[in-house]
DNA sequence: ACCTGAACACCGTTCAAGT
DNA sequence: ACCTGAACACCGTTCAAGT
């Protein structure tokens, strides 16, 4: 699997990619795939061992397009950089991201993202005890918030509003008739991302602050 | 579609979720699905107009299984029940979870749920203009919460610590590196699901405050 | 009204065979 | 060392035909 050539297999990856970016993940077929780069299916079998490693590695390939957060970045910034990033990759290969959820991270290229939630959160000065909870705490709505816009599950929804609400009993969604205004208003999701992100931060701040309470108590006044 | 008989197409949505239940979402084939029920696969498209919709109705049929909570609990508590009930169908359907990011939220069932976060909202206090955000907020990181654990997304990571920080130099990896010895330790996901439950409930009351204070000023003493 | 047989254009994967 | 032809057991979907 590995003896053979690596910038084959990297060929073969790209292919990948650019079939899923052009015409979505389900056209991501070996037969496809081989195809674009001028071999059968069956040549891709001496770089992968099955289609589900191939998609592990579309992913991996996906998330090294992610660049690094400038050096002089405080946390806040670093975890608002990854965010940024990761959003902006999602659009550039909608149908990829839901692979995100699905498999595990274990490419090199998650990994570094992690190391960099590591250090942000230790920098702000979370208890490292609590650090890999609050990092998977952030990833899983950043990645959940990236796949929910490019599948639509917040669009489509929003934009089905009002027969939504026709199709149910209205006595029955009491929520959705106090909110009827705020739920026609077409929503600015650059804002909504930055807000949830800020409270996020507050979250992280929060903490902080109480980890130092707790290991060096300052008096009262 | 929607003159032939609802039963005949509730045992539709049955067995396919009984499929998927036993033998994963990959197993749920039109032909597979029509053969539970002494059917042919031809026979699903008088009731569904391709297989996307017979998924859009399993999704439905599974959220269905989420219980209305109590009618005394307060707006905490009826966060805390609906989050447990969303981990639990995760847990009874694993590999149809997943189908929750991909797809529209349009489902009577999850309407439902919808608009009870709502009004859990509003008695917490929350300005109705950032009702919505808070509900896509915390929806997003309880349904992503429940794929990444039934996925595997967090567990085969975390067991697979030891040979992913030997799998890199390990200077690149500063934050793996200080903390070494929490990364190694099990987790309790039951806690740490609480832990996070527990975070997002502050700072909707946090949110709350703040509206209470631009709305009814209180005089500084 | 409800269902099926036959057919089309696809899949992932294996295995023996080619160079 | 790297790749392929042929084959197997599947897919989703359409359409004309059955009762």
């Amino acid at each position: 699997m590995r003896k053979l050539k690596d910038s084959r297999r990297a060929e073969i990856v790209d292919a990948a990619l650019f079939v899923a970016a052009e015409q979505g993940i389900k056209a991501v077929s070996m037969r496809a795939v081989a195809a674009r780069i001028g071999l059968t299916s069956m040549a891709l079998y001496g770089y992968f061992r099955n289609k589900d490693e191939l998609l592990d590695a579309i992913i991996g390939r996906m998330l090294a397009d992610i660049s690094r957060p400038a050096s002089g970045l405080d946390w806040r910034e670093t975890i608002r950089h990854l965010a940024a990033e990761v959003r902006s990759v999602a659009r550039r290969y909608p149908s990829v991201v839901p692979l995100l959820f699905t498999r595990p991270a274990v490419s090199p290229s998650a990994i570094m993202v992690i190391d960099l939630l590591f250090e942000a959160l230790l920098r702000a000065g979370v208890e490292p005890a609590q650090v890999p909870r609050m990092e998977r705490m952030i990833s899983t709505f950043i990645i959940g918030y990236a796949i929910s816009e490019v599948s639509g599950r917040f669009s489509e929804g929003s934009l089905d509003t009002r027969s939504r609400r026709a199709q149910l009993r209205p006595d029955l969604l009491p929520g959705h008739r106090l909110l009827a205004e705020h739920l026609d208003a077409p929503v600015d999701w650059d804002a909504e991302y930055q807000a949830d992100l800020d409270d996020f931060l507050d979250v992280v701040a929060g903490l902080a602050a109480r980890d130092r309470g707790h290991r060096a108590p300052i008096a009262e006044p």
